[in-house]
DNA sequence: GGAAAATTGAAAGTAATTTTCATTTTAGTA
DNA sequence: TACTAAAATGAAAATTACTTTCAATTTTCC
């Protein structure tokens, strides 16, 4: 794989916004920093380092996808008001990775925890 | 509300289809049994029955949305070879929903936690 | 039986993402 | 350093899953 200065910027931009952005949201970015990019290339390198497993794909109910550069395992709630994505800590469920791969038997490669609901900050707004 | 023939059929259509089936995957189903129903209305009737939490919505990594009509708690894990959608029992995480609104102080109103991986057949199958 | 409210379906529209393909960049080799 | 093959880019077109619109039909209630 050849290195790009346009991969580079978009991981960079991932690290620097910690809010889970959407491939257009880093295209924002991107664009107000004067970085000549397009969102085909930003689309297409957030998938290729999924794929590599450099950072991760995060698919809620809504309709657009989020990245995290964070890899660790950990989990994620989505505000139905605001859309934000938040981490949960993995360890509210330990060795659930271990006890799916024990109940089904079936090769698991990665496992996705999603919770759905209303932050503080919309519940205090009462949005 | 009122009663449907369309929304009835869709209902059906699911319960006997246990392979968690997509909007499309429906409308195959009931166009060959010659029922006259449109893919709009299945759509509709899908999205009403989810928001009602008669069904349940399954979203993957993947482009389509699955539908689900057992609302028991539980898991799921996606085939990335075949694409198909298993059940996994909830039991493997007890009380993860408690420990979730616990730890971020959310209101949580549902959650959802996907497998992703090779199932037994396509493993054995070398797919 | 009639009217209001809900539902349907065909067609058009939308939004996110992917594909295409000509141009440019990268990285190894002469 | 030049050369070349492979990989990456970006603009435009295409795709795909889904939603909206709206006139016609169906359901429910009086």
């Amino acid at each position: 794989m050849h290195y790009s200065k346009q991969r580079e910027l978009i991981y960079k931009a991932l690290e620097d916004n910690a809010i889970h952005p959407s491939a257009e949201y880093i295209y924002d970015v991107l664009k107000k920093a004067e970085t000549r990019i397009s969102l085909t290339t930003i689309y297409r390198n957030l998938n290729t380092m999924a794929l590599q497993g450099r950072i991760k794909k995060i698919q809620g109910l809504e309709d657009k996808a989020h990245f995290d550069h964070n890899t660790h395992e950990h989990f994620h709630f989505i505000c139905k008001k605001c859309g934000r994505v938040y981490d949960v800590p993995s360890e509210i469920a330990p060795d659930i990775l271990m006890k799916a791969k024990y109940e089904t038997g079936f090769q698991i490669d990665s496992y996705d925890v999603v919770f759905h609901g209303v932050c503080l900050e919309c519940k205090i707004e009462g949005r």
